[in-house]
DNA sequence: CTACTATCTGACCACCGTTCAGATAAGGCC
DNA sequence: GGCCTTATCTGAACGGTGGTCAGATAGTAG
């Protein structure tokens, strides 16, 4: 069967176990969630003993840790694509950005439950707490600019991040945990209804002056982040 | 040891079984999160057969279920509660049951984990949306009460709850998971920045008429909420 | 071809949720 | 009192899980 597997496989047995095991997983995760995904099943899946996968991670846990080290650097450079693609003053960044994450946790629910799991604790050791600390940098950086044109309310910019990262976090959870179709005036247009609740989250922290500069963002044609890959 | 143990402890071999089931349970997913909670290791704990759970409830997902549920009406009480106890008017009355919502899942980390846990999908069964759906009723009454007043932006209250819903359980899934104490400015005071986070959520929903009535409520001294029970 | 090393397998362990036959105890009935 | 019915609890068992280990296997270096 030759060695040609393409990129990097510098493949055995199989062609590229680490590479099969973390998107079977992910592929599991997203169907089913966290709580029935087992490393016996997945091994099963893939066609391959179940300890084959300690040969490449130390156990679950550091298996489930890299999976989400690596979703929280890919949700980290979805944002910044946003931004790239993103035409507007500060405001139009920061809506950018903020419907980039939501974005990513309907795109990549599987890698989005596992970063923002907090009921397992086991997955806040230094190096994802480091992961989401990046990913968060990437918010303050943007508040940032809209502080110095006085776009915001006069506090901190921790507490604007705490507003504004909360209530991402939180409408992301509604809409992958299926709630948000529950409503019923949501479950008739769950995407306007979505905008909305982001747009009021942004306004709730903004100044006189940033409800004019959204006023008027409003009146140019809606023409918000960028629209790629739809894969 | 007779059968005297108060209430309608309508005991057999062990006091209470079933009350004491519930006690240490939360207490273990309060403790622990729930993905290390066994029904194992709780019997254990209470010195009884693991198997004796099963004359209580039918497996581990109705204990849950069951646990949920209980959670649910104890959360809607405590966000009535807060509403009786609340003297002002539309505004200060949403104010009160988003602070209530976060309370609850401040003091009940346990209950709150258990009802909002969206990975164990095997928790939203019919009477869980129901109670769900219960909770998220006194939201609507509330929305409805300012909405009457033209305290809000122009926007179906089916989607202003969801901002609010979103926001209010991200902040709560920030304070729990500990999130909140790793920012920096958050870590110095979280209760200010967490009230203010709040107020932000609360004021994206606002129209120009509710700023007003906002501001005017934070002239008046800060009392907001009802301050009873410390245990 | 030989030696080495990463990779993978199969057997094994402890723990988990769940089931089940049977022991135990409480309460109703006589 | 004695008996019977029923709820409650126990102990053993089953399959599935995460994790470990000795050893088989297959690429690679010499």
């Amino acid at each position: 069967m030759s060695r040609a597997r393409g990129k990097a496989a510098r493949g055995y047995h199989h062609g590229d176990l680490p590479r099969a095991i973390r998107d079977t997983a992910l592929a599991m995760i997203a169907e089913r969630g966290l709580p029935t995904f087992s490393l016996r099943e997945l091994a099963a899946r893939i066609g391959v003993a179940h300890a084959a996968v300690y040969a490449h991670y130390a156990n679950k846990q550091t298996l489930l840790q890299d999976l989400a080290i690596t979703g929280l650097s890919s949700l980290n450079q979805h944002q910044r694509d946003a931004l790239t693609g993103c035409r507007g003053g500060a405001l139009a960044r920061l809506l950018a950005i903020a419907h980039a994450y939501i974005d990513f946790a309907r795109r990549e629910p599987g890698a989005y439950r596992l970063i923002f799991n907090t009921d397992l604790e086991s997955l806040n050791p230094a190096p994802v707490q480091a992961a989401r600390a990046s990913a968060a940098a990437l918010m303050f950086e943007v508040i940032g600019e809209g502080a110095a044109s006085e776009l915001y309310i006069d506090a901190a910019p921790d507490a604007l991040a705490v507003a504004l990262w909360g209530a991402a976090h939180g409408l992301a959870s509604l809409v992958i945990s299926g709630q948000l179709r529950e409503m019923p005036a949501a479950a008739a247009d769950p995407e306007r209804t979505l905008a909305l609740a982001i747009e009021c989250a942004v306004r709730g922290v903004l100044s006189a002056r940033g409800r004019e500069a959204l006023a008027e963002m409003r009146a140019l044609p809606p023409r918000r982040g960028t629209r790629r890959r739809a894969k």
